[in-house]
DNA sequence: TTGAAACTGGATAGGGCAATCCGATTGGTA
DNA sequence: TACCAATCGGATTGCCCTATCCAGTTTCAA
C-alpha cells in the first residue's frame, strides 16, 4: 500500500526500536531451536516462552506462524542452495551429486522443522521460494553433468530428488531421535539405485506440476504433536 | 473385570442390540472410508457425520479413537500378514520378494489411515501388535530365502523393511492424490538397490529396539488436516 | 401388551491452538 | 528531565478437537 522505496531486499524502512530488535533476535533464536526440537508444529505459545517473551509480542513481531517460519528458515534454505553451489564446484560430478545429496538430506534430519519446510513448501515466503527455485536449477545441472559423466543413470529426473526429499522425511519424522541415523542408511540405499548402470526400468516419474501440486496441498500445522505426556 | 470366558478371539460375550449392532457397522465401514481418505488425523466428529449417527453414539461402542482405528485396520492388519503368507508359497523366493514389498507400499497407498498405521504403531491394541509380529516373523524367513536364492544383499536387514515403509509413508502422505503414482517409482528405487550383488556397503542398520521405540514414540493424532479451504 | 434395560444423539465439558485486546511499561527524543 | 509514542505481556477470543452427560427413544423378553 504504501508506495516508494519498494526495494526486493529492503528489510527496514523503520528501525525498530533497540528492545524491540532485541526482542526480534531473540525470538528467531528461540523458534529456531524449538522448531528443530519438536517440527512446525510446535505452538507459538512454546516459543514465545522459549524466547522468555510475551505472545502478543512475538505476534506484533510476526503477524502469523507462516512469517515465523520463513524468517527462521531464511538462512537455512540459503545454505540449501549453497549445498547446490558446492557440489557444482567438485570436479567430479558424481561426487558433487552425492554430496549434495547426503548434505541435503542431513540437513533435513538435523532439523524437524527444516523437514517440514521442505516437503510442504505451503506458500510460505516469496524469498523462499526464490532459493527453492534457484536450488532447482542448480540441482538440474548437477544431474546433467552426472549423466554425462556417465555415473548417473539415464532416466533420472530432477523430481527424483523431491521424492527423495519426501522419503527422507518419512523417515526422519517416524524415526526421530529414537534412531537419528537411520536416514543415512536409507539414502545410501537410494544411491546405490542411482548408480549407471541401471539395472532395470523404472515406473514413470510423476508429472511435474502434480508434486508442486502435491507440496501446496499439505497443511502447514499439526505434524507431531511435542508429547502426549502418556503416563500411563 | 468380568472373570470367566477368556477366550482370546472371543468378541461378544454381550451380543449387542440388533439396532447396536447395525450402527457398529456403519461407523466401522464409515470410518475406514473417512480414515482411507483423510488419514488418522480425521476427527471423530466426521466419522459420525458420515455414518449419520451421534458422537456419542460412536464414543459408546469405540471408548477411544485408538479403539475405533483398531476395529478398522484389523482387517486391513489381516491382509498385510496374508501377503507375506502369499510371498513365502511364491516358488521363487525374489520374485515373492519383490512383489510382498509392492503388496505392501500399494496398501498404504491405498490407504492413508492405513500407512499412519504401519509406521506410527502406537499401542493400538494387542490384536493387531500380534498380526504386526506374525508378519514380522514371515518376512524374516523371506529375507533368508531371497538372500539364500543369491537375489537379495547380503546385508539386507529385515529393519530396512520398517524404513521403507517410514519412507514411502513419507511419499505418499506428501503427495497424496496430486501424484498417486509417485510412491511406485521410489519402491523400484528401494528394489534395484536391494537386488544381489550389494553395488557398496551401507551404514548400519539402527538398533532393532530404536525402531521400535520410534514407532511407539510418534504421536497417534494430527496428521493432514482435512482441508485448510483456501478459498482465496 | 407392557415395562425396564439398553441404546440414541444433541448439548456440553475441558484442553490446545493461532491470533487479538488493552492497561502497564519502557525507549528515545525535545 | 519530561513527555509521548512505541512496545510489552497477560488475559482473552474463537475455533476445533476428544470425550462425557443426560433426557428422550427403541428393542426385546415376559
Amino acid at each position: 500500500m504504501t508506495p516508494g522505496s519498494q526495494h526486493p531486499d529492503g528489510p527496514a524502512p523503520q528501525p525498530l526500536r533497540s528492545d524491540a530488535e532485541r526482542n526480534r533476535e531473540r525470538i528467531i533464536a528461540a523458534a529456531r531451536k524449538v522448531f528443530a526440537r519438536d517440527g512446525l508444529g510446535a505452538s507459538m505459545a512454546s516459543v514465545a516462552r522459549e524466547a522468555g517473551v510475551g505472545i502478543a509480542t512475538m505476534f506484533r513481531r510476526f503477524p502469523t506462524k507462516e512469517e515465523l517460519v520463513a524468517a527462521v528458515f531464511a538462512d537455512r534454505m540459503d545454505a540449501y542452495a549453497d549445498a547446490v553451489a558446492v557440489a557444482l564446484d567438485d570436479p567430479d560430478p558424481w561426487h558433487g551429486f552425492i554430496g549434495y545429496l547426503e548434505a541435503a538430506c542431513a540437513m533435513q534430519a538435523a532439523d524437524y522443522g527444516f523437514a517440514d519446510v521442505l516437503t510442504t513448501s505451503f506458500p510460505t515466503a516469496k524469498a523462499m521460494e526464490e532459493r527453492r527455485n534457484e536450488a532447482y536449477t542448480g540441482m538440474v545441472r548437477l544431474i546433467d553433468r552426472a549423466k554425462a559423466a556417465g555415473r548417473l543413470r539415464e532416466d533420472f529426473d530432477p523430481s527424483d530428488l523431491v521424492l527423495i526429499h519426501m522419503a527422507n522425511a518419512g523417515v526422519v519424522n517416524a524415526t526421530g531421535d529414537a534412531a537419528p541415523d537411520a536416514w543415512r542408511r536409507v539414502v545410501a540405499l537410494f544411491i546405490q539405485s542411482f548408480e549407471a548402470p541401471a539395472r532395470g526400468p523404472l515406473p514413470a516419474s510423476p508429472e511435474h506440476d502434480a508434486l508442486h501440486r502435491a507440496m501446496l496441498r499439505t497443511s502447514p500445522a499439526s505434524l507431531t504433536t511435542p508429547e502426549p505426556d502418556t503416563t500411563s
